[in-house]
DNA sequence: CGCCGCATTGATGTGACTCAAGGTGCGTGG
DNA sequence: CCACGCACCTTGAGTCACATCAATGCGGCG
């Protein structure tokens, strides 16, 4: 379908040189070694895998195995294929973002998982969390609300809105991780975009002009400089039967 | 906002006639039966709680308690109030489905629980849980697969997509409850619908009486009847980015 | 250079929202 | 019993937002 064809993470494990993540420099990000803080075992990892940039790390029928991952690095985009034949991007993970939680219960995944740019994943041994069932449990239900929240937002009526909100989730993110909040690179390109908001890529285009037009932001490729944010904030939210991401944990 | 409001569950306990699930008379269409029929010990409900049409079991902000609830019978709707103070449905729960799993790894509920008829929950003890993780794990993984496939589909792009998605939903729903995947009554407004789909009650007026002019449904008041929901998937199904309800699991 | 993927911009059509006006069934009270 | 009010649902006409089609500019790469 594309001009070349994605290919498979080569899972050149490295070594876990450490076995929890106390001493791991993206616990301050990381959820499950945050929701982990207060038990005195943070969770242990079995390994970290590289994932080069457009190379799955596993795909739709894949067989589980008993594990899911937490981002170390780098931005993995969750996809699943319609019945249509057509990708879809459920979601886009960031360091201490979860994956594949919601292939526990199942033999095989739903969804495939590629690394947009360069990046390690956390492979956590589902089997190692069963004795830290609170840790588990609230990681998972975090994810749980984390899928609301945003299948939410993604439902806003306007274009404007659902970009806006795209925009301030991003931000927020990248502020969560210590960085900037005012201004980040997006990691995905603009027809990754549209398809997660659900928007034809000109569309996109035309209101990311809009938006720098009416002194919101300044782009430049895929440099976003926030200007308003408080604006931007109500954009999103007024409107009329509109959400908007809240953020109030995690 | 309404005429009249909508008040809270008496929350009439009825004594817990069975301590397990095998005797339980939904356990066939139960989620948590269903996922621990392998297992020894069926879950334990500490009670069931009925409540009354237009009732609330649980508000946002409402302490949660280390409990969640699997639907006995009735339908609840579950919803969120945006920033801008507009209702979103979230979801439409039937018997066996799951509420408030979500919840789990926070103090307060996100969302408001309300009966749409007369129905009856059982309270689930999270700790009684724990003794049984995979049980839980189960449960709580399909959620979020669940959560995932609907936010799917609720972004396929036409109102006609989206609407025939969810009747196909709503039809398989009954089915696998032990009813008609023909015929069944919709438990909700058209308002409530147009909500969850994203779609002015206009439109999705519009769109039923299409579809019954296409000879693809039959419709009276709440009483639905698919006369061809082999074309219904189709159209759920084709054009371009769209994505269909498959239910392969649970 | 010339190709290709990506992003932007313009012109045009259409699908869904909005506003507004009828029904229809139900409960209430005369 | 009927009149009435009140949700709820439907139908119609007009408008706007987004998709679509098409053309152009830009950058990387063979």
């Amino acid at each position: 379908m594309n001009g070349f064809s994605i290919s498979d993470a080569s899972r050149s494990a490295m070594a876990p040189d450490q076995s929890n993540c106390t001493r791991c420099r993206a616990a301050p990000f990381c959820i499950p070694a945050r929701t982990g803080q207060d038990a005195p075992h943070p969770p242990v990892l079995s390994r970290r895998i590289r994932v080069a940039r457009d190379t799955r790390l596993f795909q739709a029928g894949d067989l589980v195995g008993e594990r899911f991952y937490a981002i170390y690095y780098g931005t993995i985009k969750y996809t699943f294929t319609t019945a249509s034949n057509h990708e879809k991007i459920g979601a886009f993970l960031m360091s201490g973002d979860l994956l594949a939680l919601d292939a526990i219960g199942f033999r095989r995944h739903h969804g495939t998982a590629v690394a947009l740019e360069d990046s390690e994943v956390c492979e956590i041994r589902y089997d190692c969390m069963q004795s830290r069932p609170m840790l588990l449990h609230g990681m998972i239900s975090k994810q749980i609300a984390r899928e609301q929240i945003t299948a939410h937002w993604l439902r806003n009526s306007g274009a404007g809105q659902r970009l806006a909100a795209f925009l301030l989730d991003m931000s927020w993110r990248h502020y969560r991780r210590g960085y900037s909040a005012q201004r980040f690179r997006l990691a995905m390109s603009r027809q990754d975009i549209a398809n997660f908001l659900a928007l034809s890529p000109e569309c996109l285009s035309r209101e990311l002009a809009q938006f720098r037009q009416d002194g919101l932001l300044e782009v430049e490729e895929r440099e976003i400089t926030l200007r308003d944010a408080a604006r931007l904030r109500q954009l999103a939210t007024d409107s009329s039967p509109a959400a908007v991401p809240v953020h109030p944990q995690v």
